[in-house]
DNA sequence: TTGAAAGCGCTAACAT
DNA sequence: ATGTTAGCGCTTTCAA
């Protein structure tokens, strides 16, 4: 007896009366436990159905299963979500993967100080709040691997680690090509002087873009100047934008770490009266949509980002499970060839 | 007694053993119930700190209390989630609110159907996982409110909705003002004839903005052109711009459901040849960072979707916790005129 | 094949 | 001022 007590949501117990079995029999229906005849599971199903009954999440974490969501904390300023739609297409990519199989993603963006991030995971893994996290934004000396490791709190990594095994990770093959390609493009159109406005230099691939691009630059006989920001605002690639071109040896063309920088350094060109692609070649970052409508067309390294998303959702959720992942292949990133690059001084 | 067992994270009473009392002293403790001496007070605290422990969620939340937790669902397909910036600059907001009273945010992206995400709101309510939800982009006849009433689950609405009442809404004042400052700014311009390439007809503020618009378009003598869209999408957009064009009397201004979608349109009136603003003066909706990077930068009506977000969050927040709203005021749209718009034919 | 009962970690009556 | 205890809704032995 006992169910049905008029107001709340029904209980495993309402639908235990109303089936005419116990409780545990119900149970065993709904996780698929088997040993329970066929007449019986059907009788249970329907009362399930007729009661619109679901188990209670907090019940079923309580009870030590899953919580069948996962997290992600992100350090940005929650105005910069705006301008860098690079977090939101990944989630996109991850939301695709975790819809499917009934996971939620469980947000928190955070304001600028380090605490805050530590903070926020702690609180997952200690209140049992997900099952497992996604990191994206590998740092150089990162500790949120420690940190994580330490909460017992598995996560999936997007980029790649600053050092060797810390968690799994997701990346896309042949990470140096875009740049590479890039590189390539600007000195066949006969670059000599190539700048990269690159992210802040505590991020892993800040570096490796760096090296790839240095790399590639003395192959081809481009000199390098490099550009280190301090955060990904369009002020920032403004501003570096500006320093670079007051220089007396000044670029003919310039790389940005993602497209939103990229058109605002178009922008800044403009402002010095300067006409991009004719005196300057502009490449961005990520292929966003918004590259392709934008005057003039971005010339852009694309960067698989959905796949990236997807790729970390189902290694994560694999993790989880126990089970294998089956991951997607994640394109390599690309130069897409548009209207921001030209031969200098044409 | 029987505390600490070795694997697991800390519980209460791991914490009433360390500081020699009961778990409900703990419980009282944390939960500033009073009724407990200041050097108990202490003792437990310190047994916490030592210990890193913070309470079970999922306990907490089947003990009947808050989830602490707020639930959104969209159903936009998820590519779009990246070229229309409306949503995440929401999160943004709601996230700011949230994030200082601990609260998390649950987001479920879910594809196409109508279905989906029914089936989602259920499940968020039905297992527990949320203690409200935020609703976004009403619409007309929206059958939402019916549903999350059934479900017993609070929502707080960003917008307006399509009758009285159903449940709480954030909106801005003076909605009207931004569609009706383009307006009378392209008639000052000397427009005699503009088009609103408005959003999909099921939302609510899309049958706001077309009677705001045709109204002040009378008023000032311009005469309306209405092209609603099935979806949000640049494609969209591009295409009702074409078809705009080509009408016989083409108008020579054309209004936008958001920022994209006007970027969208300057570059198809470019495939045709038109310059804007010289041979088409073009308005777009929401002001986005963006709007001012691009070539020309873009007029714009602005909309204060940071601050509806933090309002729907506190709204809701409030809602939860008895107590009355403390919501912060929220900026009417404005036009933010820029360099897209100039007078016919210049 | 089915059911009874013991918790999971917490809060809130209700003692003391 | 502090402790005891009964559940919250579920899963899972263990018995029947």
């Amino acid at each position: 007896m006992g169910a049905g007590r008029s107001g709340g949501r029904p209980t495993i117990s309402d639908v235990a009366a109303l089936a005419g079995v116990s409780v545990s029999a119900v149970s065993k229906v709904v996780n698929n436990k088997g040993g329970i005849a066929e007449p019986t599971r059907r009788r249970v199903l329907e009362a399930v159905d007729k009661l619109q009954w679901s188990p209670s999440a907090a019940a079923v974490a309580l009870r030590g299963a899953r919580t069948r969501a996962i997290g992600m904390v992100s350090r940005r300023p929650p105005d910069l979500l705006t301008s860098d739609p690079h977090f939101t297409v990944l989630i996109s990519g991850i939301e695709r993967e975790l819809a499917p199989v009934d996971y939620g993603l469980l947000l928190h963006i955070v304001g600028g100080q380090d605490d805050a991030e530590r903070r926020a995971y702690r609180r997952l893994a200690e209140e049992r709040r997900v099952d497992g996290v996604i990191l994206t934004e590998s740092l150089v000396r990162d500790t949120r691997f420690d940190l994580l490791r330490g909460l017992g709190l598995p996560a999936v990594l997007i980029g790649t680690p600053w050092r060797e095994d810390p968690v799994p990770a997701v990346r896309a093959p042949h990470q140096e090509r875009g740049v590479t390609e890039a590189v390539e493009h600007l000195a066949a159109l006969g670059h000599r002087r190539a700048a990269y406005v690159l992210g802040p230099e505590d991020r892993v691939h800040t570096g490796f873009r760096r090296r790839v691009f240095e790399e590639a630059a003395r192959r081809h006989g481009l000199s390098p100047v490099l550009l280190p920001v301090p955060d990904f605002t369009a002020e920032a690639a403004a501003s570096a934008t500006e320093e670079s071109l007051s220089l007396a040896d000044r670029p003919t063309a310039i790389l940005y770490a993602n497209d939103m920088m990229a058109i605002a350094g178009i922008n800044a060109a403009r402002r010095r009266g300067l006409e991009v692609p004719r005196d300057l070649s502009v490449v961005g970052h990520d292929d966003l949509p918004l590259g392709a409508l934008v005057q003039p067309r971005l010339t852009t390294v694309g960067q698989d980002l959905v796949g990236l998303g997807r790729a970390a959702a189902l290694r994560l959720v694999a993790e989880l499970g126990g089970t294998a992942a089956e991951v997607p292949a994640i394109a390599p990133p690309g130069l897409v060839v548009r209207e921001s690059t030209a031969a200098p001084g044409t």
